[in-house]
DNA sequence: AGAAGAATTAAACAAATGATTAAATATAAT
DNA sequence: ATTATATTTAATCATTTGTTTAATTCTTCT
């Protein structure tokens, strides 16, 4: 039983089955200790499947590579670009939305971080995301703060990578954090809800200092 | 022509000609996507010879992972147990030494954060790297400046995963980075060496908040 | 020099893995 | 209903890749 755009009333098409497989097996082990039997299985499809929808194992990875990582920082954009928000707001929401996504799927950060490594150019110029980030309505409300003397002078860049690296690093570092501090993951889920409104806070302090 | 240990005069023992290859191609490309006869070729050896010293990929693998795991924390560990020297040098000397080690081999970091997602408990366990950290002179010394009404009281982890964050995501995110800025890769070494004072100023501001 | 052991090599093996084929089944169109 | 098209399956292929074997060369010891 399908519609007329051939999409099974209830479930997934053959296709969506695998690219969320896929999506699963990738953001997991990343692509080169991912199999397309691991997949297949996932998917609960034939093998041959794979091929007769997305032709290879790299082509599939790619669609769910450039998925995620566009899925990723669409929000990044949105929040970033929000004209009726002031630069403290933008902090806040940035904050506590991001640590949200990243709760929600946690392998992801590691996930892009680890394959883009072997991406020279191919991915990150599909994406504009230097717009979303550096030209951003964010970023000029930074200089203007900066010209207004609310705030210290300082390469934006810098902005973000404490921004990103106070956001982001708990969760790629999880493992080694667990057992460097003896947290079970409930204690140590905790700690990071607790940054949703920390790292703002920190982030206006380093800002004034 | 060797010495009595059968050390190579001059060069590196066909052993560690492997090991040091085995190091270079597992850090750049991890595990799984390392395959032994690109470390057999960066050695200048013998295919065979790979599994005559080292038995098999995983073996010679778990040798290089330990070692530099090891090495990339030992410096932690010296730095924090430090008894003649205060918090607040603790934290200039850690983060000089560290942003200067990551820069003579920037892999580093994102070799040992996506391949510890794998080991479940084999390799954190081998290093008392608990101690390193969470019983370290540093932490204590953290815990005292606390009672004393001179930094705010909150949980340890936050300072190491602020301060740890703070250094690594950069390297860890640079590919990422260097798009969205546009910088050059002297432009960004220069943005992350101006780090190396900066970090522990906004360390000590996050503390005072 | 000659024997014994260690190191090295070329070749091959065996398993894993990405991909394809050809037949079978299901779906849609007339 | 019949045909045509799309989807699915089991089997197989072909390559890659970790590993081993057996022969050869080098080193060491007497």
């Amino acid at each position: 039983m399908k519609t007329e755009d051939n999409k099974p009333v209830n479930d997934f098409t053959t296709e969506e089955k695998i690219k969320n497989a896929a999506r699963a097996i990738f953001h997991k082990k990343g692509f080169a200790a991912a199999r397309t039997r691991d997949i297949a299985e996932e998917a609960g499809i034939n093998l041959a499947l794979l091929n007769y929808y997305f032709r290879s194992k790299e082509k599939l990875f790619n669609i769910v590579m450039l998925e995620t990582f566009q899925s990723f920082f669409a929000s990044v954009s949105q929040v970033f670009n929000d004209p009726d928000t002031t630069f403290e707001e933008k902090l806040e929401r940035f904050t506590s939305g991001y640590i949200d996504l990243i709760f929600s799927e946690p392998e992801i950060p590691i996930f892009i971080l680890s394959e883009i490594r072997n991406n020279p150019e191919g991915l990150i110029e599909k994406i504009d995301i230097k717009w979303a980030v550096f030209q951003s309505v964010f970023a000029q409300q930074y200089k203007i703060l900066v010209q207004e003397g609310k705030i210290k002078q300082q390469n934006f860049i810098h902005v973000m990578m404490n921004l990103m690296g106070l956001i982001v690093f708990p969760f790629v570092a999880s493992p080694l954090l667990k057992a460097i501090s003896g947290l079970t993951n409930e204690q140590f889920n905790a700690v990071i809800k607790e940054r949703k409104t920390l790292i703002p806070v920190w982030i206006k302090a380093i800002l004034a200092s």
